[in-house]
DNA sequence: TCCTATAATGACCACCTGGTCATTTTCAAG
DNA sequence: CTTGAAAATGACCAGGTGGTCATTATAGGA
């Protein structure tokens, strides 16, 4: 359905093209605002053929995120099994470091993601929300659920509770990395990579121990 | 300057409506999104008093700008206030519920707000940045502090690391009240005042003690 | 070389936007 | 009741949007 036959007969170089300036578009200026003028300009095609391959603005969406989509479950598998046989926490830190990695090598694509968590006229909304619930439950639970068995976490831990706060921690790590000033001043935003290294570790160490001077029951 | 004087003569109820109206738009639109026609037939004004009253669209969302700052100063004033007396982990839950009632009551704010970090298209949005930050800083930062200082806190924290790291945990248990599928399934999407008064408490023990089985040195 | 199906094209359309400004309305002072 | 300054109005403008479709270009088989 989409894309159209029409569009997978392109020369690979010609494809690569439309994705690239689509994503770049999209991840400027978000869905509403992203314009099709601009980027048949920028790709040098006439608008026509972008209908010709897409239908419409919304098809053309749908195949830059389903693409996207992809690309994330491609590296969640990898780091999955890169990680498998570490402890708890380096597999969080592994996650994190493969999330980091990610980023660098998409960015436009990562900011998509974070255009599309809080802007409602993005289509498949529904559905990419659906995707984002699915990484904590498929991926973090799991890790957790592992921990607790192999008590290398407590025993009383609040399994959904400690999905929840992971997956905030591990988010707001990456999105930190990104915008300026959401790093709270932690020297994290465009850090080189041996800077994040080290500040990971110490965010592990929060993760793993928390703030309090006595430790807990 | 901004509003004109114009503005400042009319009725309070009718600079309720526009403020309001003007909230609302923003809220669900965003800046660019948001049309000033759309308002004006809500308002049942003329389009043209907008630019009277504010020169122009950055205008009249500078003024919504500077009255939801207003309110969250004051909203933190006051619960810095009310916290004052009790111990680290205390203050941390009461800003969470003090949030999380600040969201209850000025919800379209906050929807502003979230747009905000991740849209670029926001007049204002480098200021917006900054007063983000400052949060950190001057609220957070000192609370870590005196928290070290009293002993409530682990000696060798990092005082950096640990304001990110709440940053990180406080904005997104707000957030997950706000954005379905953001709350991982800990049930805090739109939940009811003793619900999340619970999950709060799971929440604050996680930071205080993280997730280790092993308390660390 | 011709024919034909398929693909590419871009002028054109209706619609909506922020912004302007000549005109009308309002209303208090004289 | 008159006057005049200030305020409100909405038709209008240029510019941009997603989408259409008659026309043109392309290329492979006969």
């Amino acid at each position: 359905m989409i894309p159209r036959e029409t569009f997978n007969n392109l020369e690979s170089e010609k494809k690569q093209k439309i994705l690239e300036t689509a994503i770049d578009e999209f991840a400027f200026h978000g869905f509403r605002q992203a314009s099709l003028n601009r980027m048949v300009q920028r790709i040098g095609i006439a608008k026509g053929s972008i209908f010709q391959y897409f239908g419409n603005k919304e098809g053309l969406f749908q195949f830059i995120f389903n693409h996207a989509v992809e690309l994330v479950r491609g590296s969640l598998r990898q780091v999955k099994k890169e990680t498998a046989g570490s402890d708890f926490f380096e597999r969080i830190r592994g996650s994190i470091l493969a999330g980091v990695r990610f980023i660098e090598k998409h960015p436009r694509v990562y900011r998509i993601y974070l255009k599309m968590i809080f802007q409602e006229d993005f289509p498949l909304r529904a559905q990419f929300l659906q995707q984002v619930h699915l990484f904590s439950a498929e991926y973090l639970r799991p890790m957790v659920e592992q921990g607790v068995a192999r008590k290398e976490l407590r025993p009383d831990l609040d399994v959904d509770m400690a999905v929840f706060f992971l997956d905030a921690l591990m988010d707001r790590f990456l999105q930190a990395s990104c915008v300026s000033f959401l790093d709270a001043g932690v020297g994290l935003y465009q850090a080189p990579p041996h800077e994040i290294d080290r500040r990971v570790d110490e965010f592990i160490k929060l993760i793993r121990f928390g703030m309090a001077a006595e430790p807990g029951r």
